[in-house]
RNA sequence: GGUGGAGUGGCCGAGAGGCGAGGCAACGGCCUGCAAAGCCGUGUACACGGGUUCAAAUCCCGUCUCCACCUCCA
């Protein structure tokens, strides 16, 4: 079996072959920083992490790249707007975005480049492709440089675009564009934007286009040609087709496979702070819905489906990976953490098969009846192999209970031996009340550490308890 | 107008010619002092209309509805 991936390239699933055996060079676009980061985000950063994570099981040496554009229009409108530097906005929300990543165990890339450290490499980017001809200053003295988008024929063939049948944009100012399809490599400076945002060039005084960055970093970080390129559906076009249009003009043969991810809606809508929709880590917390269990909810769907948001959706998939979580724990307390085994060649199918994390659920509720059952019947054998089991294929979602990325803030685990013996205290009563058959003290020892939030569970080897929902 | 995608049982959500993915919820049962958790069982779903086929949710034709991108966007 081997991984077979959707690539927008060619619309179609093909098989996974890297450039170099053993060795896998991904670049993910990351997030522009006018603002901290909504769910919607935080679901590419997902996906990809679980890519990562497939890869990596798969014995390849991963290379994975995930940039940040800290320079763009809106940026700096903010910048004007709050009378702030534009870098620190920008650095403010890379680190929300960071914390966020964190928060939903999303493992730290490789490199994380950002666009202003690379200008460059954008330069000598743009100098090349105005030798080749396929690029040209501006004539109106703007100091901007654009991409010559009729000097080369490939355009639109990662969207399946005929770039005569494009619209135009009739909102951008024309300046100084041979032609209206034409994009900005380098944008001149303007008088009404932030002095410090600008950089010495061949061509004036300016800042990078967006697209340029990505190609600049690409290649940088991954050479000229790479495997994976992958970023939001919405992506696709303009942002990858140019930066495909503007890589390979200037010689560089660029990614192998792009692979773009659903987005996230709300109401059947995009999310967007602009529209005023987006939802972010706290407000999902305020819910009572844990990060891991919000990742559950990302892997419920495959990477490629939109999955439209509904508070409803979330707290089902939420409860769903409390099962999950709750026979790792109990699994876990009865043999031992056990160490991450085999996966059941289902799970490695589902996976192979363009990511099929729903599929690959599945087979992992398969596994859990089983450890289930065997739980109840005492077959350790079986509990222990289907705990192994089960660790293995949440470490590839990201969501293994036990992982450490999930070790919590530190206060709740210095408390926990406090809660421990006052619990365990109640707990005597209880069974003090029991042993005489008093079960109405019995059960309003229950009751209240309920109302504290600690659910109590019989089972054979004795009372055992958890910290549940307080509403 | 161009390009691409979607419509699946109460809900979420895979699948893509033939044995009812899976989960959540609900109901019944087992277990329990009662619960909880768990296990067992219960649903015959694929927007609509035609067609192809021994067989269609899956293929073909048509229709309707919705969405994304074509402008900044994960």
């Amino acid at each position: 079996m081997t991984l077979r991936l959707y690539d927008t390239a060619t619309r179609s699933v093909r098989d996974f072959v890297p450039r170099e055996a053993g060795k896998v060079g991904v670049y993910l676009c990351g997030l522009t920083l006018q603002g901290p980061p909504h769910i919607g985000h935080l679901r590419s950063g997902v996906n990809y992490d679980v890519l990562r994570r497939w890869l990596l099981a798969q014995g390849f040496e991963v290379r994975f790249i995930r940039n940040l554009t800290d320079i763009d229009d809106k940026i700096l409108v903010r910048a004007v707007e709050q009378g702030r530097p534009f870098w620190s906005i920008a650095y403010a929300n890379e680190r929300a975005l960071s914390e966020a990543y964190r928060a939903l165990n999303v493992l730290p890339p490789t490199y994380e480049p950002r666009a202003t450290g690379h200008v460059p490499e954008m330069h000598e980017l743009i100098a090349r492709l105005i030798d080749a001809g396929h690029a040209y200053p501006a004539t109106d003295g703007s100091g901007d440089v654009y991409f010559d988008v009729a000097s080369w024929p490939a355009y639109g063939a990662l969207s399946n675009q005929s770039p005569d049948a494009m619209q135009a944009a009739d909102d951008a100012p024309e300046r100084g564009k041979r032609d209206p399809r034409d994009f900005a490599l380098w944008k001149g400076a303007k008088p009404d934007e932030p002095a410090d945002a600008y950089w010495p060039s061949p061509w004036g005084r300016g800042r990078p286009g967006w697209h340029i960055e990505c190609s600049a970093m690409c290649w940088r970080y991954l050479g000229a040609e790479f495997d994976i390129h992958g970023g939001g559906l919405d992506l696709t076009f303009p942002h990858h087709e140019n930066e495909l249009a503007q890589s390979q003009a200037a010689g560089l043969p660029f990614a192998r496979y792009w692979v773009h991810h659903g987005l996230l809606s709300i109401a059947g809508a995009k999310m967007g702070k602009s529209l005023g929709n987006a939802l972010d880590l706290a407000y999902v917390a305020s819910l009572g819905v844990r990060p891991v269990e919000l990742r559950y909810y990302y892997a419920a769907a495959h990477y490629r489906s939109r999955i439209d948001y509904t508070e409803e959706s979330l707290r089902e998939w939420a409860s769903g990976y409390r099962r999950i979580e709750g026979f790792v724990q109990r699994a876990a307390e009865r043999v031992g953490p056990a160490q991450r085994g085999e996966l059941p060649a289902g799970f490695v199918a589902a996976m192979d098969d363009d990511l099929n994390t729903s599929a690959a659920l599945a087979v992992l509720q398969d596994v859990l009846r089983d450890g289930n059952t065997a739980l109840a019947t005492g077959d350790d054998v079986t509990v222990r192999t289907a705990l192994g089991s089960t660790r293995a294929m949440l470490d590839i979602l990201g969501i293994d209970p036990l992982d450490e990325g999930w070790a919590g803030d530190a206060r709740a685990d210095d408390l926990r031996g406090v809660v421990d013996s006052l619990v365990a205290l109640a707990l005597e009563q209880r069974a003090q009340a029991r042993s005489r058959k008093d079960w109405a003290a019995a059960d309003a020892v229950r009751d209240q550490l309920k109302l504290a939030g600690v659910v109590v569970e019989d089972t054979p080897q004795g009372p055992r308890w958890t910290i549940g929902e307080q509403d």
